[in-house]
DNA sequence: CACGATATGGAAGCACTCCTCCATTTGTGG
DNA sequence: CCACAAATGGAGGAGTGCTTCCATATCGTG
């Protein structure tokens, strides 16, 4: 996903620019798998560095993250952008939100920053913006060919959004099943006909064994 | 809501008592509005005593919790009982799931316990298992009239619940305008038919603003 | 290859919470 | 009214997590 990357830091030396990379990508993959919550000691330590180094390179937890989802935060910005290529508005329309919410649930820290919002972390802000301007028209294409209820409203996004990450944070391991059964069921509210039928549910025992996450060590 | 209830504890002396209700009042009023995270040196002093009377009367704070959201569980748990009683089933349906979110909505602290399920602490699962049994009716009586479609399942509930508790901790002080909303958009797309208009959503401000919590020190 | 700037690791400083200890105060039954 | 068990408050032990310090090791240029 991340591949070759422009060099970020200019004149760093070689075995730092190799340690920050490592960095990083030890925080994305902590972050990931079990949120933002991970201790600084733990990503060093799954760096394979110490913490000095860590600081030296992001000097706070919270640009530690800025680091870390950079990347994510861009493919989110440009997601309604693209979107709005499809040749079939409605269709556009829920690809966008079907991939962002898949975002979510592959990603638990993602999934925490989308939604948290932490402030004065460079970019991010702009990134959330940008998103917003293109699914604005996203929603008018979409809203003109009659396939989207014409009530429907930009926030309610951002609502979808925090609905979203409500169910992947406290259904952890049942996520993969229950996200898309919301998503599925909110764009078929959102679309002014029916269409697509439900994914299938997770079984009681699956969520409530997910509900249960704080009785054992994963999600 | 509480008003007059059963004294718990036997043999308190009356000052005691006087303190454990202080406490659990103290506590009961933090939890709702800033989530369950408040510290208990803060439930002591708000509640006008020292942390030693605290511990004393809750040794843990997960019993603390216990106390403290006991009778809103009680509520919850007979909610689905009471809406069975309800001579429209859908109404019946549509009105526990309605009142339901709004106890989302009016208490943080609750919201979180909700979700989270801390493992252990009695009475809580008991409670939650109680109200699933009733609400399997409540679907089934719903589905018989043709209101409720019938690929719903049970298991949708408890997305909802997360959902709605994903909103209720993300929209912070927009919550009230913003839950509203998304279960509008679920009963619409869980009805057979479709009923009932959507409530105004919040305004971009409202729900931005409302996403930037962690800047100012309020929810 | 040598030397200075750069980078590093781990210990320790802070801040914050949960929870415990114990000397002192307070209610209450006889 | 007294004596004693019950109750109390606040200091402090223990644990955790973010961040800083600094003595040492490493890179890379002249």
């Amino acid at each position: 996903m991340a591949g070759t990357r422009i060099e970020k830091k200019k004149g760093l030396r070689a075995d730092a620019e190799q340690n920050r990379e490592r960095i990083v990508k030890a925080a994305q993959a902590l972050f990931a798998e079990r949120g933002i919550d991970v201790t600084m000691e733990e990503i060093a330590r799954e760096a394979g560095v110490g913490v000095a180094t860590l600081y030296r390179r992001y000097p706070t937890r919270a640009e530690l993250l800025a680091g870390a989802f950079e990347d994510k935060m861009w493919i989110f910005a440009n997601g309604a952008q693209r979107a709005l290529q499809d040749p079939d508005p409605w269709h556009g329309f829920c690809r966008f939100i079907t991939s962002l919410c898949a975002m979510q649930s592959n990603d638990r820290g993602f999934n925490d920053v989308l939604t948290m919002t932490f402030p004065k972390v460079t970019g991010f802000e702009s990134a959330r913006n940008e998103a917003y301007v293109a699914f604005v028209e996203l929603i008018e294409r979409a809203q003109e060919v009659g396939a989207l209820r014409s009530d429907f409203v930009p926030e309610d996004l951002i609502i979808l959004l925090m609905a979203n990450a409500g169910v992947v944070t406290a259904a952890g391991k049942a996520a993969p099943r229950s996200a898309p059964r919301l998503i599925a069921y909110l764009l078929e509210a959102f679309a002014a006909p029916g269409r697509d039928a439900l994914p299938p549910p997770p079984s009681y025992r699956q969520i409530t064994n997910a509900l249960m996450r704080l009785s054992d060590g994963s999600s």
